[in-house]
DNA sequence: AAGTAACCGAGACGGTACGTCCGGTCTTTGG
DNA sequence: CCAAAGACCGGACGTACCGTCTCGGTTACTT
């Protein structure tokens, strides 16, 4: 999220970040996040169980919303991503639920929907979040539809950007909006229907 | 949102809710969420801008949020929904810039990422929007697919509940994570392409 | 406090107080005032215990401390005035330990105090105090005084009112200001010093 | 009225109190004090009025009452106390009158009369106000007396706590209760009375 | 006996102030 | 110069009451 102060060697003593604080604050602010969410978070809150002033969290971060992202980020690589590639649909069966996993974890899927609330509301996380999070997301499922289509899977002209769309999209509507189950049945069916629009109609795809 | 007073026979009869006062708290919320956002929108604020006592709000919506989806909700009937019935493709394609129309007014997109960052921590509003909104706005579309199912454009087998999570998981995605576009093109290639999978094989789809 | 409608000749219908009211009403205002005193006491709460609309309390009432003055009044009469009538400073003394008496009763002290505020602001209340509560306190005293010029105990151009200022002065200074106790002790020495300052100088004052 | 943080070793070193705040804020209560009486005095007003926030008056104050009363002794003492000492009488009228000025400064009877009410509920403040304020006052008077027995114009025996009591008493009498005149005639009768009933019964006291 | 007008309970209403929480900035002292 | 501590101004929170204003329902007098 941010450098460490950089060493080099224009001879300026520059600043000296404390490592200890920072680390500090993160753990603090995952923490709090997984305790009380959100919405109850505060800069305060954050540096009380800290130990840190104030002025050392909005010294390094600009909001909020910052915080939490590299709290977030730091903390959601626990889920180890899968790595099968036997065949296309068990490849993206696999991706979902790495992906259900990730964002059901204690500190999962209510702090996405407060990142995201911020988001209209802060263009510079936006950016920021909308390049360096969402590709890292997609780009495991962006693969494994390639390698399909290199098989002879997926058709040549299908467009797996949009495949991609379909499949994170319809993980976060229900995580996010309708609220219904993120279970292995869903995770099935929906890499099944959609991979069945993709299919070259040939070669068979199903699981 | 909110009943009236049940006039049953338990209750003694008393001052009713003010219908004038009502009006102005929602149109005070609507105006104050396309002018400032729903981040920026507080309870005096609305309180402020209609003319009415901080108490009076608090009585009839037990939160910031029941008050800004009551007053979303009665802000979004504005576009018009689609009628046409031509083919399953172009409904659906209808449906979805309906969607993104809806989406993209003033009050849409900022607001809903709003609400949803509210609902984890609202059991009860959760359930209201899962119950009240979020059905509403499938219907339609799922009724345009059960339409084609009919026709035998798609296979009896489908799981359209599921096909809806994607079609409508894929606008949302982009609107309130990746940032990417909602234009045409977006919704006529996802159109074709989730019905792809839904199609019977005999009977082309699209256009 | 009121009076009762008037049933005048004037012929007009006139109001038809509700005395079940007005009763609940006073004796809800001593139930709290005693309970949770002066400061904590507020309209709605007697209108809440006394069962009765607020209006109705408004309707009577001009202000709290009238209302406070009358609940006031109501209850003090019930320590009974001394009537002994034995020597001068016997009945000072007597008419002193009555007036502490009254004074510290649960009703007493603190809501003088609450009332005494509130005459800085409400010049009819402050009226309507001096013309009615003072002088009925203070007349005991100098018909007692009087008794003893009249005997030839007090000097013939002792000024008596003043006299009454300094007795009474004292006890509601230990009551309000500084807090010393107002026992039997400080009676007596009371008592006899200020007969000192009155007497003829030839017939002894005092036990 | 509250002292600055004390600058053990135990903790450790911070920002201080600001001064200017501080002065701002008690002047704004003086004022305020002077302009509406203290039945209007609020928090909000007077953070309002001296340019601060809200916390930092309840930061250093327990409550409204603590904040007069500090405001109350930093304006009092612009009337300067009588040094005469000519003789006890003319010592006892002039304190007397000096005490009178005290309290019928735009400041005086109101704010007293508001604070004695407080007292009722706040035993903390009463402590302070009986340990501070009262004796503050009764002092100068006492001496007085003091100086007059070791002259022999007072008996030895008198008791002259009670002589403050009555005089201090019959003063704030008719400032509270009984409205009546608080002139140069009535502190000459009251100081020659009181002071008859002090006297040796040899050596004439009068004027 | 019906009409009617004031009174009643209940409580919603526009407001003001409460005392608390937190945001983001500033100041002090020490390492 | 950075960091901790925390005071500072500001502003919103949700609550408590204020005094006013409808509401039916009740009651006691008039007609």
């Amino acid at each position: 999220m941010r450098e460490l102060p950089d060493t080099g060697d224009d001879g300026a003593p520059t600043r000296r970040r404390s490592e200890r604080s920072h680390r500090a604050i993160v753990t603090a602010t995952q923490e709090l996040l997984v305790e009380r969410g959100y919405r109850a978070l505060t800069i305060e809150g954050v540096a009380a169980r800290a130990g840190v002033g104030k002025q050392t969290i909005y010294r390094w971060w600009p909001s909020r919303a910052a915080l939490v992202l590299e709290a977030y980020l730091a903390g959601s690589d626990e889920v180890v991503r899968p790595r099968t590639r036997t065949s296309t649909c068990a490849d993206v069966r696999a991706l979902l639920d790495w992906l259900v996993a990730v964002l059901t974890q204690p500190i999962g899927g209510r702090v996405l929907a407060g990142l995201v609330s911020d988001l209209k509301d802060d263009t510079e996380l936006a950016e920021r979040f909308q390049r360096d999070v969402v590709p890292a997301r997609r780009q495991a499922m962006l693969a494994a539809l390639e390698r399909g289509r290199e098989r002879g899977e997926i058709r040549a002209d299908a467009d797996l950007e949009l495949a991609v769309d379909a499949l994170h999209g319809a993980v976060f509507y229900r995580l996010l909006l309708s609220g219904a189950p993120l279970d292995a049945a869903f995770t099935k069916r929906l890499a099944s229907q959609v991979l069945l629009g993709l299919s070259s109609g040939f070669v068979p795809i199903g699981d």
